[in-house]
DNA sequence: TAGTGGTCTAGACCACAGG
DNA sequence: CTGTGGTCTAGACCACTAG
């Protein structure tokens, strides 16, 4: 036989199996019987049904996982991923926005605030002394129900004395203005793709070890200075990055 | 630098052996046992050196590699990753100068280059018409001899005659700018966590379906001009982003 | 309490890389 | 040819979640 589709495939012949596992369960996905936040028959079940072992189902779901098709929530299961956020760091516009100019339902949740001695890294990005003492808000977010982010808001208290007693639920881009007349001006951002620490899955419920995409914000307001830095942990599958150079 | 360093202990008494093993060898690696590209024991090595089987190991070893603390090439064993390399997707700056900029060694090594019938993305990215022709080149780049770019560039054909002529292993800016007078001005990028697609995992030689980070970069000339867009595929572990907005 | 995913064992064969 | 990683089997117990 001459050159065909099938000598192009030689490597797909490995990982039979597993191949026909993602290929199966993308067709769902892709014919819609399953969709957005659908939970995946149990592994058992799969494995049974492609007579293979939970071993081997296992190893296809992460390959799909780590495509962002599909994810899972720690003990509960597998599911379908729905689309993702387009997400531009450099923007002002606040989370909420986000979310509901692109139809998505957002939500946040404030796990502890308090005024802390800053580590390290922090007075650096701040350009604080050592030992110097911030606010430390942290929160996770929601989207459509899901939970996934979460983030470390560190916030010079020089600039927003007694912030700790407002709602911290809404956003801070709103609040920063309507209380405290400091609004977003230039932005730095560093983003490197690792997994969640500890605090991260457990408050958003992943997997330990989970990958995940973390991105550093470094916050100026209209003045030049610097008022406060954000630790993001992103699921893996939520962010469309989109940056338009000015 | 890295935030993620191995100390977390992770939660009581659940995967306490592949906690083990990860402590052990980001140990290692920490302690400078084992430096940049050094290559790990075999895995029945190791799954002997701490009683348990190759599966339970290479859960470990699937860890640390999504941390970004080493990376595999396929069939040849595991290997600690180097430090990342700094990226700002904005910048004008190419590869050879940015990697000689951090201390490292680029290379760069055509795969094949020709003139083709684009596909429907790329005619929209270049806001051309439909079944466009134009240029494509792919390359692959290393950084100390490690492959870590697949890119594919696509070059409205309009701004380069016969550029598939040139030497197309140096740097396509220094190229531009030296025979056509055409030099980078703003630049839009689209960049998300996936995997890397079957001609870029067989050229870098990494697993089929290892995680990648994809980047989308369509740039513009000094004159505002869409003159080409990039589809790079960067190894997971490579890249630390960082954009500083104006 | 039942069922789920999370973890782990103890093997096996194959394809490919390197000597 | 030898040793490697890649894939797969057929079980098992535990920790947690949901009803």
């Amino acid at each position: 036989m001459l050159h065909n589709s099938a000598s192009f495939c030689t490597s797909l012949s490995r990982q039979k199996t597993v191949t026909a596992i993602c290929q199966a369960i993308s067709g769902w996905i892709e014919q819609g019987e399953l969709t957005h936040n659908d939970r995946l028959p149990a592994e058992r079940v799969l494995s049974e049904q492609f007579t293979t072992t939970r071993i081997t189902l296992r190893e296809a779901l992460g390959q799909l996982e780590a495509q962002g098709m599909i994810y899972r929530e720690v003990r509960r299961g597998w599911f379908v991923s729905p689309p993702r956020i387009i997400y531009n760091p450099l923007q002002r516009s606040h989370f909420h926005a986000m979310a509901r100019e692109q139809g998505r339902k957002p939500a946040t949740e404030v796990l502890d605030a308090g005024e802390i001695v800053a580590p390290e890294v922090i007075n650096a990005h701040l350009t604080l002394p050592s030992r110097s003492r911030v606010y430390c808000i942290r929160r996770i977010r929601r989207i459509d129900g899901r939970a996934v982010l979460y983030v470390e808001h560190y916030l010079n208290p020089e600039y927003f004395p007694a912030i700790l007693h407002e709602d911290l639920t809404s956003s801070l881009t709103e609040l920063y203005a309507n209380t405290y007349g400091i609004r977003y001006g230039k932005v730095r951002f560093a983003m490197l793709p690792t997994t969640f620490p500890l605090a991260a899955s457990r408050a958003l419920k992943v997997a330990d070890n989970s990958p995940a995409l973390f991105i550093t914000r470094i916050n100026r307001d209209q003045y030049g200075r610097i008022i406060d830095c954000d630790l993001e942990y992103w699921r893996y599958d939520t962010l469309h990055i989109m940056v338009e150079a000015e």
